[in-house]
DNA sequence: AGGGATTCGATACGCGCGTATCGATACGAA
DNA sequence: TTCGTATCGATACGCGCGTATCGAATCCCT
């Protein structure tokens, strides 16, 4: 048997597997012997590389929220005017919306996830911390576009933040229920920040 | 043994005792045993109101949002003018946000039934129905108001009728993860309600 | 009054889960 | 070359699940 193999690479290879059971069947279709199955390796293997279930499924979370981290950076860096803090906003919440299959399965994934935090400590503290960076981002780019003049002054950054981010997870809920097109949730994403911009 | 019983009201205490698990624990919570024990009846006597667990779970769904509908109807009739559309407005979309115990066990279920439904079609257009229903009654109670004047004239019910009912179920989540107060979501509920009175 | 149909709840069954165990295997040091 | 050791994956284990079964208990009808 081989003494040495790359941990960090197999540890990918089954949070993948694992994350795209969880999209397609929820939680409860991630099984250790089909997580392990699906990364083509033994469970044996899976279990040295997470000692317990639970630490894999936080991994699982932690990668997912990097995939997300890593879509906005890429849509911000791809915009026409990267440094406007007005288009780093429309972005990042476009970003956590899903739009087409592989974020539709991220979003089925966060749904299983946060219905699991519910009820699970652990993974809740994990999942807060990540919508508590995620409100940061959002309540500095209000702060930067309002320092700009592009944001009414008198917004509340921090509340907007927080009703831009319920407004983006309601609307993805809603898309995954098929009751709306991402395109016409992304029109109502867009018309909410437009009323943030003109003075009211 | 006694030739008959009252099945409804012990459909209804099984009903209930399956909701209050799956509030406290989750789906995964709400077994045959735990249900049977915890509405104080055997095993047989829930296979027999409910032939498949699935069965069951589509009438606590249901249950929670006939619930849902009643206190919302309450709220309306308590209220001191309840025949004002605002008000039915308010009313129905601050009914459907968690504010204390029993209704933050309400959010809780609903986000495990939701995150089921993400996978079970039979769940998902049970969920979906009631969601067409809601979003119907908003947006009916929308143009009843735009018809007084209560609400500007060049906005498109349809769509501000789901972006209320994903902004409240955002908020929702806020709540559920800790990270809002009731009252302040309710707060931002309403300051969104009032952009839509006042002409833009 | 008594027998047959019916409904009760306890228990059995098969299965799949997360985890633990363990012999087989491949390498590095002597 | 050979032995000790570290690491591999297959398999065992205990448990709890949803569901099926079944003898006991009850009531209606003749």
């Amino acid at each position: 048997m081989p003494r040495q193999v790359d941990y960090d690479s197999r540890r990918r290879q089954i949070v993948a597997a694992a994350f795209a059971l969880v999209s397609e069947q929820g939680l409860e279709g991630m099984t250790m012997r089909d997580v392990a199955a699906r990364a083509g390796v033994s469970v044996g293997a899976v279990q040295r590389c997470f000692p317990s279930k639970e630490e894999m499924m936080v991994s699982v979370v932690e990668d997912m929220n990097e995939r997300v981290s890593a879509r906005i950076r890429g849509r911000i860096a791809d915009s026409p005017d990267p440094d406007s803090a007005t288009t780093m906003l429309q972005h990042t919440l476009a970003g956590i919306m899903p739009h087409d299959e592989p974020t539709l399965a991220e979003s089925r994934a966060w749904l299983a996830f946060a219905a699991h935090a519910a009820v699970t400590p652990t993974l809740a503290a994990v999942q807060r911390k990540q919508y508590e960076g995620l409100a940061e981002l959002i309540t500095l780019l209000l702060r930067t576009a309002q320092a700009s003049g592009d944001v009414r002054p008198d917004a509340d950054t921090d509340g907007e933040a927080d009703a831009l981010i319920a407004l983006a997870d309601g609307l993805g809920m809603q898309i995954l229920m098929g009751r709306r097109t991402p395109d016409s949730a992304l029109a109502m994403l867009d018309r909410r920040l437009a009323t943030l911009r003109a003075a009211q």
